[in-house]
DNA sequence: CTGGGGAGGGGGCCC
DNA sequence: TGGGCCCCCTCCCCA
């Protein structure tokens, strides 16, 4: 059982930094020679080495990809994206940064233009009758496009970037669960003790061999889904509970754009969000959430 | 050896 | 059909 943390009030921004733990985060700005800064050799040279645990939610500022700016949280960057997006359309960079995962990531400007991938994707991919056959390890798929997604797995070249070290990932949820490394923001929490942990299976896995408790669920079901705003760590199982932190808290956040994105939010049927009614300035009461 | 952190890779759903 | 997103299991590394 996951205990939600019922009396959640944003840190302020000076409580969010521990400026003796900052990382210098990757330095993306651009500048006259935009295609010599992102070099694969630019890109891996940075990545940190060093592993620090995270104490508070974000251990460094997010920073503005373009213009090498910092910012105190994730939704101030939002916001400024938002209100600068124009500018930011007619940058002079001949690359055109897309920020992804909450502005705590960019898309490779290298990926879409190299040749790689490509050259990877269309001389492996053979079609064996039902199945779909990969080149490089023989690895059998049902359907194309997971051969396809599969096929990106050997190449080097990342298709998304962290900004905080630039380690790349193809996935963006890879990425964002990268994320909460360097954020501190820790979602899932134990209900035995003070634990807590950036993914669920850590969980389960801590609950399992340390309290002896045995999750029901089969192999491979899926669990309730948890809500979190990778801003500020808070977490519900309810959506409308969560748009609503959101709309509240962070009110630039991209997600907030999103509502009607069911891999975003799932509304019941019940919900007035899911009827597209969205009620401006109410604010919900934060209930204790508990889900097995 | 054990527990925790982090990541790789595949399945599935939605846009 | 590809992209995006979320989830799962699994593995590796480290203290």
């Amino acid at each position: 059982m996951l205990n939600m943390d019922e009396n959640f009030h944003p840190l302020q921004s000076n409580e969010k930094h521990q400026s003796n733990n900052m990382e210098q985060p990757l330095d993306l700005s651009t500048s006259t020679n935009t295609k010599n800064l992102f070099t694969i050799e630019y890109l891996t040279s940075n990545i940190l080495k060093p592993k620090q645990k995270p104490i508070l939610y974000y251990q460094q500022s997010p920073l503005h990809p373009l213009e090498n700016k910092n910012y105190s949280l994730n939704s101030k960057l939002n916001e400024h994206v938002v209100t600068n997006i124009s500018n930011l359309s007619t940058s002079s960079t001949n690359c055109a940064l897309e920020i992804v995962n909450g502005g705590h990531g960019i898309k490779n400007p290298l990926f879409e233009c190299a040749t790689e991938a490509l050259q990877i994707k269309y001389a492996n991919s053979t079609n064996h009758g039902e199945e779909f056959l990969c080149g490089l390890c023989m690895k059998k798929f049902k359907l194309q496009r997971l051969l396809n997604r599969h096929l990106k797995n050997h190449s080097q070249l990342k298709r998304y970037l962290c900004t905080f070290c630039g380690k790349g990932f193809n996935d963006t949820f890879d990425l964002k669960r990268h994320t909460r490394t360097h954020t501190g923001v820790r979602p899932f929490k134990c209900g035995q003790c003070e634990k807590a942990f950036t993914q669920r299976c850590s969980l389960e896995s801590h609950q399992r061999k340390v309290h002896g408790l045995s999750h029901t669920y089969g192999y491979k079901i899926r669990r309730n889904k948890l809500y979190v705003c990778e801003d500020c760590g808070h977490t519900s199982a309810d959506p409308t509970k969560h748009y609503e932190h959101i709309k509240n808290f962070h009110p630039y956040s991209p997600l907030i754009h999103r509502y009607y994105d069911k891999r975003q939010f799932k509304f019941d049927s019940n919900s007035l969000l899911s009827n597209k009614t969205i009620s401006d300035g109410s604010i919900l009461s934060d209930d204790d959430i508990h889900i097995q």
